[in-house]
DNA sequence: TGGAGCAATG
């Protein structure tokens, strides 16, 4: 490709000898010369030929800006503007459209858009400028000045064009008012060309609307493009449907579609999501064939595929292949290291860039708090604000308010919370699904409430109503929790399977057994959501609270899927409230059949005979436990005092203040204690 | 002779 253009650029530039040698150049010829030298990126003979024209009129300025705009040197085409000596409403055009479409410049942007709409007699703006600037508000997510936009192009009849009702879908859309830009769509009277019918296809996926994309999509189905199939089949693997998104990639490829990078990019994604070796290999030898390698979306999604498919090996060998490598390509090994809990080198990795974008930050966030080291988390965030002068985006937040959830340390995630006011952080679904989230988890079920109802009822989503849900039920109010749900079906939003597993955790709590059985036959049948192992072993876990114990076992009997150490653990547990040793010994033989190594089994089986008296029985389970070297993971207890985690467990003396703790404890009788939590004292307040 | 719109990565 490369060799091409050049060999292009060549032909051209013997051109201008010749030009140059006998032919008489016009000034029009030089100027179509600059922009054909631009647009085959020998940006040093187009400002060459133009220091060469005696008299530049506005087009050779023009032509010099967008070459200098092409080469992504900003700096040196605002030179070029400021000094021409020949400018009008194209040239700041050229430069508004540079400015939104660069990272950084949103300042200069707005800066010469006041300046063109103040000088209305000299410069004024005109169509272009208005899609322009609805591009910008769409970047930066500001409806009111999107808002703003319509309106004045509604009064001076420019919002008719093909290009007007594109941006003005896609600006909508991206400032989340999704039934607006259906209304612009429909303000077209059925007749859009192809471009604002992608949009509209876009502007469907980023809703989730997939029925309502495939419908837009298929209608005129005769102008569809690359673009209209990446956009759906991006829509699909976005919104989880990364089954759907290889079978349309499949029909693409059948009906001789030309597919490009963005194509690759999306099945890639799907193929990891789907640990999909086989065909993300197919993929990947594709793009070595075709040299799109050094497509940073591509090379990404490479590593990432490998990653995701455990092959940690392939994943580096691929990275340390990649030329100059990209944010997104390390990001993508980070995230793999943090998902094999290989923090070690996530963290070295991280530490070898010297620039570090958002993206690379909440990776290395992100696997710290999925791996539940949340000091780690609290460290990193810490340090970001100290050593980036970058306001925080909401997956870094999430991150740290996922950390503070895990840990249940309310104080800190309110800070964040206030940061986050502090900040003017926009509040979106993700990020407000974690507050809720974070205030449940910390036990303060009143502020996940409020936060919850923040969000206007229109815009909860399935992630939202699952928390506030799980919240509740957490919280023993059984009562509200099936009440959002039923107005989550009223308000049209599809329940996954998380919201069952909420659902049921609900009725177990409380023994609604015949609730609980509604709902575990409703998920199927009328949601078509499938029960996993969370939903058995809740139901079983349900039937033994409820003192059913040879139910769960009838219900076991019927689980189509492979029955677990989570499913028998619930049953085990059933046995124990139930004081049954009979069954059990069906429980101890599956265990040790699947291999289960977790020593909490074990124990919760010594457990149930040792009730019983049977100490042999005991004995026995004990004796298989040190054979195997099951561990039990120790329970602990911990408080959050001074920017510092202090964990306990039973019996435990290795604390650092563990003499003042314990006798302080021991000068505490039950009287004092109550006192204590009648007037909201903190037992240790006064230690450290 | 020139300037504007749709799709992809944490």
């Amino acid at each position: 490709m490369r060799s091409r253009i050049v060999r292009d650029a060549v032909v051209y530039r013997d051109h201008v000898q010749a030009i140059k040698s006998g032919f008489a150049s016009t000034i029009f010829t030089c100027n179509q010369l600059i922009h054909i030298y631009s647009n085959h990126g020998l940006f040093q003979d187009a400002h060459k030929l133009f220091d060469e024209i005696s008299h530049p009129n506005v087009f050779s300025w023009n032509a010099l800006i967008r070459a200098y705009i092409k080469a992504h040197n900003l700096r040196q085409a605002r030179a070029v503007f400021d000094s021409a000596s020949n400018k009008d409403l194209v040239s700041y055009n050229s430069m508004l459209s540079a400015y939104v479409g660069a990272d950084g410049y949103e300042t200069e942007a707005l800066d010469l858009f006041a300046r063109m709409q103040s000088e209305r007699d000299t410069i004024g703006i005109d169509e272009f400028t208005l899609t322009t600037m609805l591009n910008f508000t769409a970047k930066l997510r500001v409806v009111c000045y999107g808002k703003q936009m319509h309106s004045y192009m509604v009064k001076t009849a420019s919002d008719l064009s093909k290009f007007a009702s594109s941006s003005l879908i896609n600006m909508y859309s991206k400032c989340g008012l999704f039934r607006e830009a259906c209304n612009v769509l429909s303000g077209c009277d059925g007749v859009v060309d192809l471009v604002s019918k992608n949009a509209m296809v876009a502007a469907c996926c980023r809703e989730g609307e997939m029925d309502m994309a495939l419908n837009v999509f298929w209608k005129n189905s005769e102008l569809n493009d690359t673009v209209s199939w990446n956009t759906l089949i991006a829509g699909y693997a976005q919104n989880g449907y990364m089954d759907k998104a290889l079978a349309l990639f499949v029909e693409m490829t059948e009906r001789g579609i030309r597919h490009d990078e963005h194509t690759l990019a999306s099945v890639l994604s799907a193929c990891s999501n789907l640990k999909c070796l086989k065909l993300g290999k197919c993929i990947h030898a594709w793009v070595l064939k075709n040299d799109f390698s050094s497509n940073q979306f591509i090379s990404s999604g490479i590593v990432d595929l490998y990653c995701k498919c455990g092959n940690i090996r392939y994943a580096e060998s691929v990275y340390e292949g990649i030329g100059i490598k990209s944010q997104f390509e390390v990001a993508s090994l980070i995230v793999g290291y943090s998902s094999q809990g290989d923090m070690t080198k996530a963290q070295r990795l991280f530490d070898t860039l010297s620039e570090r974008n958002y993206v690379v930050w909440t990776a290395l966030c992100s696997g710290y708090a999925k791996l539940q080291q949340c000091e780690e988390v609290f460290k990193l965030f810490r340090e970001f604000i100290i050593t980036e002068a970058l306001i925080p985006d909401a997956m870094i937040i999430i991150s740290v308010l996922g950390a503070c959830a895990t840990q249940a340390i309310l104080c800190l995630g309110k800070q964040i919370h206030t940061y986050i006011l502090k900040m003017r952080l926009n509040m979106d679904k993700k990020l407000l699904s974690a507050m809720v989230d974070m205030y449940s988890k910390c036990g303060n079920i009143m502020y996940a409430e409020k936060s919850y109802q923040l969000m206007t009822d229109k815009d909860r989503d399935a992630i939202l109503y699952n928390v506030m849900i799980a919240g509740y039920a957490h919280h023993g109010f059984e009562n509200k929790a099936i009440q959002l749900f039923q107005d989550m079906l009223k308000k049209r939003v599809k329940p996954d399977a998380v919201t069952f597993v909420a659902l049921l955790s609900a009725c177990r709590h409380r023994g609604l057994v015949e609730q609980g059985e509604k709902f575990f036959i409703s998920m199927k049948e009328d949601y078509n959501v499938l029960p996993e192992v969370y939903h058995y072993a809740c139901m079983v876990d349900m039937y033994g609270r409820a003192n059913q114990v040879e139910k769960a076992l009838e219900f076991m009997r019927k689980i189509p899927i492979q029955i677990d150490a989570t499913i028998w653990g619930a049953f085990v547990n059933a046995c124990q409230i139930n004081k049954n040793t009979s069954l059990v010994n069906k429980a101890e033989e599956e265990l040790l059949k699947i291999g289960a190594d977790n020593g909490s089994r074990f124990v919760q089986l010594a457990n149930i005979y040792a009730a019983e008296g049977k100490w042999d029985e005991m004995g026995r389970i004990r004796k298989k436990m040190r054979v195997k070297e099951a561990k039990k993971l120790v329970g602990c207890s911990w408080i959050y005092v001074d920017n510092g985690t202090h964990a306990f467990t039973s019996g435990d003396t290795s604390h650092a203040k563990a003499d003042a703790i314990y006798s302080t404890l021991m000068c505490l009788n039950g009287k004092e204690l109550k006192q204590l939590h009648e007037i909201g004292g903190d037992v240790f307040v006064d230690i450290f």
